[in-house]
DNA sequence: TCGTATTGTGAAAGTAGTTGCACATTGATT
DNA sequence: AATCAATGTGCAACTACTTTCACAATACGA
């Protein structure tokens, strides 16, 4: 940067001007005042120059980078969408993001897990005017959203809601309607004995949480029917749980799997049982990411518009960074999701 | 940002002390020339105030940012790997990733293209040290590759190579090794008609060129061989083509399409046909991407280690950044690939 | 008791840029 | 001829922080 890089001074010695007035003609402030041929010989040596404002100096001076924190979990295309939206929604406004891991993908030889705190203060020394970002696993992690809200750095969260007193807005995913989306769809082909499989730390993500008790209330109301609830373990494979819940008694005839990824367990494991998706299971997932309808049956499974999700966080962060909003309590906004019904739903088997 | 952030001011003052002594004891300069009290008075005072010193002004002072540029094309896995392998090197060194899309993945509506001069100006402007590029079509991005260069801002390039004036170090994939792979796999299970299978634009990447030429140039070598050479055009539907290929006199028994991406097509045409992968046709894929082994059947692909790719990439930005490697010319890295065999190439079929 | 060394601290200048205010010059009006 | 306004430009101060230099206060030996 330093060599190449010419200043302001650069360009109004190159003008035979002071600094301030390139200033002024620059920022195109009181540019009348100015005679002509000034203008054109700031304007000039500035092209010639190839000189650039330099944003960190605006920073210390107004307190506004234009540059917004973003933590994310692992990728899956549900997240690469998100970030397209958050992408381009601060782009269309000038601003950019610096995208951080939370969490690790694999475990990748000799790189340590990062230290949230640390992420947490890379963001924050480099005075971001707020932060999107995916809340990893709850109380354990409260600091460092207090790290933010004592420093009325504006937070959205995404998939989670922190508790209210860190005022972040959030946006999630409305539970609600993808539980009845697919309880009605397995309760409408006559399924009656279903299960759900959930992801390692159900209780600590509440959408995974959400995910299981709504569905599992929609299938309640329902006379006769039972609904298995399983959930991957940090060391239980995910293959063998799905053996479990296909081996129970009475047989699930359907499993609704809290995210697309749990569905390749179920599928490995029907496999093994021997049990013909959809013939003898219905399986259901959720996110639809971009193998989904690759899978061999293709998967019915509920669709989140990461896209927009992204685009809507950043919109709300950006009413917070531009003062447009500036009430004190948090706004939650539920995203609609739909069912895509593909190949591996069909009609409950008759003798089962 | 602005109200909550605590200056170094406030510390010094907080700890009655002036701002410079403050400065000495928080960054370890001198610190055995300060009274023990003085110490614990200005480390308290921090502790309390949340005190973070400020990047911007280090940014200003020094001319770095700790901070990098990273412009890349829409996403598939492999990307997302590379992405990884950079933020992972950045992080270990307390450098941070500003990411930036040069192209969009889908049309989204009313979301205008990027303006790929406004984007580069978007990292110059933040003073980032350096930048992690995809480089874009050719020669009408040359001026976006001349806005670094003429400011010194040292420049890594992914899979692509750019004219050695601009003095950018670059990270491609072993093309040659990778044909040799694929031409001796194929070639070894007695497939003597094969076709290439390109991408839309050819002449415009360079490892689309080379994936091309190297693999006709190895079937090429064993005598009484035919390679068709097709492309995905921007408007004809890869399907299309693929059955083209398909159809062709003598038919292909293996098609090598130049990513993972295009074998849906040919997996598409083949259906149609009648063809069954792999008995009737063998199809090889490049990139491994992680759809790949859950295609059916499961694709033989060439592998590409994207973290590898992204971790070596940072490296050589990094000791351009830090000054350790000086010298005007630009490296080369060629990253090795290996041959992944899965379920989608088998022995060329005698009754062809 | 004076000079020197050591200890502890602050003033000032520099990084790049913006902005309020001052001031000189010119032209028009009284 | 004096007054006023408009025009054109630069000084100084401010943002947050680091670093060089200077200096006061105490301690110690001669």
């Amino acid at each position: 940067m330093a060599e190449g890089m010419s200043s302001l001074k650069d360009v109004a010695q190159a003008a035979s001007v002071s600094v301030p007035t390139a200033s002024r003609i620059l920022r195109r402030k009181n540019i009348t005042r100015f005679s002509e041929d000034t203008r054109n010989r700031v304007l000039e040596a500035a092209a010639r120059l190839r000189y650039r404002p330099n944003m960190l100096v605006k920073g210390i001076q107004t307190g506004l980078t234009h540059t917004v924190g973003v933590m994310v979990p692992p990728y899956d295309s549900y997240w690469s969408s998100i970030l397209y939206g958050i992408h381009d929604t601060l782009i269309s406004v000038d601003y950019v993001p610096i995208t951080l891991w939370v969490q690790h993908r694999d475990d990748h030889a000799g790189i340590k897990p990062f230290d949230g705190l640390e992420q947490v203060h890379r963001l924050l020394d480099r005075r971001i005017d707020g932060t999107i970002l995916w809340p990893p696993i709850t109380p354990d992690y409260y600091d460092h959203h207090e790290e933010f809200a004592s420093r009325n750095v504006p937070v959205v969260t995404i998939d989670h809601e922190l508790p209210s007193k860190y005022g972040a807005d959030s946006v999630t995913t409305d539970e609600k309607h993808g539980a009845q989306l697919v309880a009605n769809h397995l309760l409408e082909l006559g399924h009656r004995h279903v299960a759900h499989l959930g992801d390692v730390g159900l209780n600590a993500y509440s959408w995974s949480q959400r995910r299981r008790k709504y569905f599992e209330q929609e299938i309640a109301k329902v006379a006769g029917t039972s609904c298995i609830i399983s959930e991957r373990g940090k060391d239980l494979d995910g293959v063998e749980i799905a053996k479990k819940i296909l081996t129970a008694r009475p047989r699930p005839t359907a499993v609704y799997a809290a995210s697309d990824l749990l569905t390749r367990d179920v599928y490995l494991a029907a496999a093994e049982l021997n049990l013909r998706i959809p013939q003898d299971v219905s399986v259901v997932g959720f996110a639809d990411l971009d193998f989904s309808p690759l899978m061999v049956p293709s998967l019915t499974t509920v669709r989140q518009e990461g896209y927009e999700v992204g685009c809507k966080a950043t919109q709300l962060l950006l009413s917070r960074i531009q003062g447009k909003f500036i009430e004190g309590g948090s706004r939650s906004i539920k995203m609609d999701c739909k069912l895509v019904v593909r190949d591996s739903t069909a009609p409950a088997a008759q003798n089962s």
